[in-house]
RNA sequence: GGCGCCGUGGCCAAGUGGUAAGGCGGCAGACUGCAAAUCUGCUAUUCGUCGGUUCGAUUCCGACCGGCGCCUCCA
């Protein structure tokens, strides 16, 4: 069997990974917090998270992956009150939308998308085991704290001396009371505003609500176990939310959280971190408006490896339209073609090989993808010298289709409505007849009405074929 | 101030101590009535700059220039 690698942010290095138990992997994946429909930089990683997926299955393991959904937080609560709302008002039409727009890009569904709002009890229950091992403490305002000195590790992932975080640093005090600035919260006192917004549980210490990263290690653990396979999310993330859902987790079992750690890089704009304070976000709905496909948006965010920053152009997305344009075109000449020859079955072995070769090393997507487009060209020059052989065809559309089911970058054709396709196919008709009487101009008439409509004809020896452009 | 990443052709981008994958675009050719699609050839003697190590560096080291990020709730 082939190795499978990837870089783990604790030790910094590509090592081989493998599901601990050596067939299921467990994996955990931070998601949205649901206040705003998510942008395209948040869908970076998703989509990076679900090429991952794809590929420890393809790998030949089973995946259990959750994806938490933080539908209860500052933000939430302020959206909340500025709309007279309760916060389950605010996060239920979010979380719709996050779902529409995730299945635009073709991004498999996890096996558990948690609302964190549903696990208070566990919340609770991990609380009262750190505060039992000492490493929580309630403060003065019944909120509950982390105490970081208390955990010898802290700091390990980020890597960042907590003695040293100065100058420069967002250090704002918040309106909590906590005995170390950077201790963080596990548990929030209610406030007026979040009683208002129902954002506020009962409690051992008194009405409040979870701090944000303890959602996630409640969550992983209640569903995946007390230690994970794998966790993955923005790099933004490393400092503090997973530093600190290493800590809580780990100092309430002993045991390690999560074995690999796996951060995706950033989606740029206009060379800036893509970020709604930075105000240049673009969302699914902008893309989907502009009529570029998510097969079209695969393709981009795949074009660079998922620890590169890359930076969203129209240049950039006009490549991959053209890409994804050339793969739908190619696997409807295949699933098309009568036959095949023993060089479009030895291509075939190749894409096979290469595929599995660049994204079992650290998901190397861009790698990938190049191997599929040598396919293609090679696969376009046997098909052109014709060939009969059926078992080389349905080798190359079994491997085209192990590829497509691991990016996922073929663009799916719009099937034109009944009314279109019948004028289409009389004006091909009338097209037909004036070239049989060499009438050019009529035929390239007819060609320019069709191509108004948005359809792109093609003449071939075996007669005209059309598609819908885009 | 601390920590870290990146800089490869017009655009996107992979990559390795041994002399630059792939995609988009462009140019030329084949095919076509013309197109489209497809194929072929061309499109970086060079990998931010300057040094160093080496038989040899884009790949290792150093300095510098430029861009980006993290340093308490942001994917």
């Amino acid at each position: 069997m082939s190795e499978f690698s990837l870089f783990n942010t604790l030790t910094r290095s590509v090592e081989p990974f493998a599901p601990s138990d050596g067939e299921t992997v467990k994996l955990y994946t931070c998601g949205p917090t649901v206040y705003n429909p998510a942008h395209l930089g948040n869908f970076r990683t998703f989509l990076f998270e679900d090429l991952m997926r794809r590929a420890l299955r393809l790998r030949g393991w089973k995946v259990v992956q959750v994806m938490n959904l933080t539908d209860v937080d500052d933000k939430i609560i302020t959206r909340a009150s500025e709309q007279g709302k309760t916060i389950r008002e605010v996060t239920d039409p979010v979380i719709t939308i996050f779902h529409e727009d995730r299945k635009y890009l073709r991004i498999e569904d996890a096996e558990h998308y948690p609302r964190a709002t549903a696990y208070i009890p566990d919340m609770i229950a991990l609380i009262e085991r750190l505060i039992a091992n000492g490493v929580a403490y309630v403060a003065d305002d019944r909120s509950v704290y982390f105490a970081i000195e208390k955990f010898a590790m802290y700091g390990r992932l980020s890597r960042l001396d907590t003695r040293e975080i100065q100058s420069g640093a967002r250090v704002s005090q918040d309106d909590y009371s906590k005995e170390n600035a950077q201790d963080f919260a596990l548990w929030k006192a209610a406030k007026p505003l979040d009683e208002a917004c129902e954002a506020a549980w009962d409690s051992p210490w008194g009405r409040g609500r979870p701090g944000w990263h303890l959602e996630c290690s409640a969550m992983a653990m209640a569903i995946l176990g007390e230690t994970i396979d794998l966790h993955a999310g923005g790099i933004d993330l490393i400092f503090p939310h997973h530093e600190d859902e290493i800590a809580q987790s780990e100092a309430a079992t002993g045991k390690t959280f999560a074995r690999c750690w796996c951060h995706g890089e950033f989606l740029l704009t206009d060379g800036a971190k893509m970020a709604k304070r930075v105000g240049n976000v673009q969302n699914v709905a902008d893309l989907r408006r502009n009529g570029v496909s998510g097969a079209a948006v695969r393709h981009f965010m795949f074009s660079t490896h998922y620890r590169k920053q890359l930076n969203l152009s129209g240049e950039a997305l006009e490549g991959s339209i053209e890409g994804v344009r050339r793969i739908g075109d190619f696997a409807e000449r295949l699933t098309a073609a009568q036959g095949g020859t023993r060089g479009l079955e030895e291509a075939a072995d190749r894409l096979d090989r290469d595929v599995r070769t660049a994204i079992f090393d650290d998901l190397n997507a861009p790698n990938a993808m190049a191997a599929l487009f040598e396919f293609i060209r090679t696969a376009n020059k046997e098909l052109d010298a014709g060939g009969s052989e059926a078992g080389s065809l349905r080798r190359a559309r079994e491997v085209l289709a192990m590829v497509n089911g691991l990016l996922d970058v073929q663009p799916d054709r719009a099937a034109a409505d009944a009314d279109l396709a019948g004028w289409v196919e009389g004006q091909l008709t009338a097209r037909t007849e004036a070239r049989a009487r060499r009438d050019f101009g009529t035929a390239d008439a007819i060609r320019k009405a069709l191509d108004e409509k948005g359809v792109v004809i093609e003449d071939t020896a075996a007669g005209t074929r059309w598609k819908l452009d885009q």
